[in-house]
DNA sequence: AAACATCTCAACCGCACCTAA
DNA sequence: CTTAGGTGCGGTTGAGATGTT
């Protein structure tokens, strides 16, 4: 006798399909999905039926474009826990893990590289500059000074010592006029490096997701009006 | 208008971890 | 303690949509 192994459907989800699988989660719950998909007679695997109700059918869920908001709390948060999508999507309610890694690959990521890319160049230009002024001012120590990486300096003096914060760099360079100007320009790129500061408006309609929320875990609040996170530990 | 390139996003895959027997 | 099945997660794929030449 032989038994004829019933071939599992995939691919795109159809709507009679989607229905029948609303049914059965309202029925039995969500969980055992292997259970589930065999008893709603849907030919697909539980893990297929998992995927597609928490990631389309479940309800609550946001099928609409990310907003501002919503792009700077990935932003940041990534930057803070890396590919933890399903964490980084716990702090967004309506969106899933997979919608937030999909939308850091195709639009953040991106400008992210941009990001970093001006940042070098505008790096480089500086340190052109800041060639010219050494030559132009003979009073000043020799200095030479080195990017390290896009989120910091490293200053080298005549003498060798080095220095790593940004104050010590200032307080290197000559004070004469246009000095002070390239130490408060690199300032400001310091900071706008060391914390990526958003000042979109935060007067969004939909303004669920300028929550002010404080757990345990992680210690984070999400302050709306700063657009920006505040690490409380 | 057609061909090609690029982007988007739903779905799949494989692995690690959890849990119950 | 071991094992098998279930679940969660991050990475990857591929079809369709959209943009560009």
């Amino acid at each position: 006798m032989q038994f004829q192994v019933e071939e599992l459907r995939r691919g795109t989800w159809l709507d009679e399909e989607d229905e029948r699988l609303t049914t059965f989660v309202n029925l039995m719950g969500e969980r055992r999905w292997d259970d589930l998909a065999k008893a709603s007679g849907l030919r697909r695997s539980g893990k297929s039926c998992r995927l597609r109700w928490l990631n389309y059918l479940r309800p609550n869920l946001k099928h609409g474009n990310i907003s501002v908001e919503e792009e700077n709390i990935i932003h940041q948060l990534h930057e803070r826990w890396g590919n933890k999508w399903s964490k980084i999507a716990r702090r967004l309610p309506g969106r899933t893990d997979n919608e937030i890694k999909n939308y850091w690959r195709s639009h953040l990521r991106k400008k992210t590289q941009i990001q970093q890319d001006n940042t070098h160049n505008q790096l480089e230009d500086a340190k052109e500059d800041l060639l010219l002024f050494q030559n132009a001012d003979h009073t000043s120590a020799q200095r030479s000074y080195n990017y390290e990486n896009y989120h910091g300096w490293s200053v080298e003096d005549s003498g060798g010592t080095e220095c790593n914060s940004i104050d010590a760099f200032e307080f290197s360079l000559a004070s004469s006029p246009y000095a002070t100007r390239m130490s408060d320009w690199i300032s400001d790129l310091s900071n706008d490096q060391s914390q990526i500061n958003y000042q979109d408006e935060c007067n969004s309609i939909d303004s669920s997701f300028c929550f002010l929320d404080w757990t345990p875990d992680d210690g984070l609040i999400w302050d709306c009006s700063a657009g920006s996170l505040w690490d409380m530990n």
